[in-house]
DNA sequence: AGCCAATGCGTTATGAAATAACATAACCTG
DNA sequence: CAGGTTATGTTATTTCATAACGCATTGGCT
């Protein structure tokens, strides 16, 4: 990453296995629920980051759509981020370029990283936006979604530093 | 912008004549004071952001780069972008893959926004993060920058929708 | 002054990220 | 089962950003 050290990519599990399909099947019952769909590319691609240990970048995913080795088309999987993101079980990382799964309850537009400059890993935490409420009330804006990203050191690679 | 409507793209007005000369002299003798060189292209990117009514796309500067209509190469305008931006003269705005000039005082690593989705105007405001920097350092994190982006609408367009 | 290391710039080319546009298919729902 | 709506497949293109290289300028140092 941006800082100069250099690590093996470790921190943040990835799914796999029954607690992978545990998570799909939760998000699947949660579209039954609102009517929505979760159609065999977004199942993909949500299945896709629960089993990535990081941010995943849209190419990525792209690369790693097909079982047998085939990449996706763009548009495939930039629609099926949409609809994640939609729904609240993905998050876009504008910092970069990258997408990560919700490891959060709820569907609020709101979401906050901790993004390690060194590991690359993003961990998601509970956002407490009052302040940042409160200034956009008293200048009078409806705000509709928030984000959030922190850069930094996380505590492993902080000792390493 | 994403939402529905059409303004005439207002708000944030933009400097020009004194105003103008005026913020740019202060970004040169702050320069002067860290030893850093505010360079022909360093300036003249800041100019730009300076005198526009909204946020900046790099290839916006590109193309009004030259006075006389010759737009610049890409690298000249990030290059000068990145030192903007490492001075804190410049933020850039990830959700919009933007850029705005430094509304607050100071170099501190830290960036607010409302941006509003009607008429793509970009406020910058003082961000209290204590929350958020509690969250961090309780997780361990040591936290160089912060960015938060919110998006909605501004008071004006809040009317009219 | 003359040297040299560091920094910044100009230029060409390429890489990475995202979307436009249009045709086809699957799905509700009445 | 007809017809609107939603989703997908496919091709192409647009938008955003950086790599790599050589030259110019700067600012210290002897």
């Amino acid at each position: 990453m941006g800082v100069d050290c250099h690590h093996t990519e470790s921190a943040q599990p990835g799914l796999e296995g029954a607690a992978l399909a545990s998570a799909v099947a939760a998000a699947q019952s949660k579209c039954e629920r609102t009517r929505e769909r979760l159609t065999p590319p977004r199942r993909r691609v949500l299945e896709l980051l629960l089993e990535a240990d990081g941010p995943m970048k849209a190419y990525d995913l792209i690369a790693a759509y097909g079982q047998d080795g085939e990449p996706a088309k763009p548009p495939t999987v930039y629609r099926a981020l949409e609809f994640l993101e939609r729904l609240g079980f993905a998050h876009r990382i504008e910092s970069l370029n990258a997408y990560v799964p919700c490891r959060m309850e709820g569907t609020s537009h709101r979401a906050a990283f901790l993004i390690c400059e060194c590991c690359g890993t993003a961990e998601e935490f509970e956002p407490d936006f009052s302040p940042q409420f409160a200034a956009a009330e008293a200048a009078g804006y409806a705000v509709r979604t928030v984000t959030l990203e922190a850069r930094g050191l996380c505590p492993a690679c902080k000792v390493e530093a």
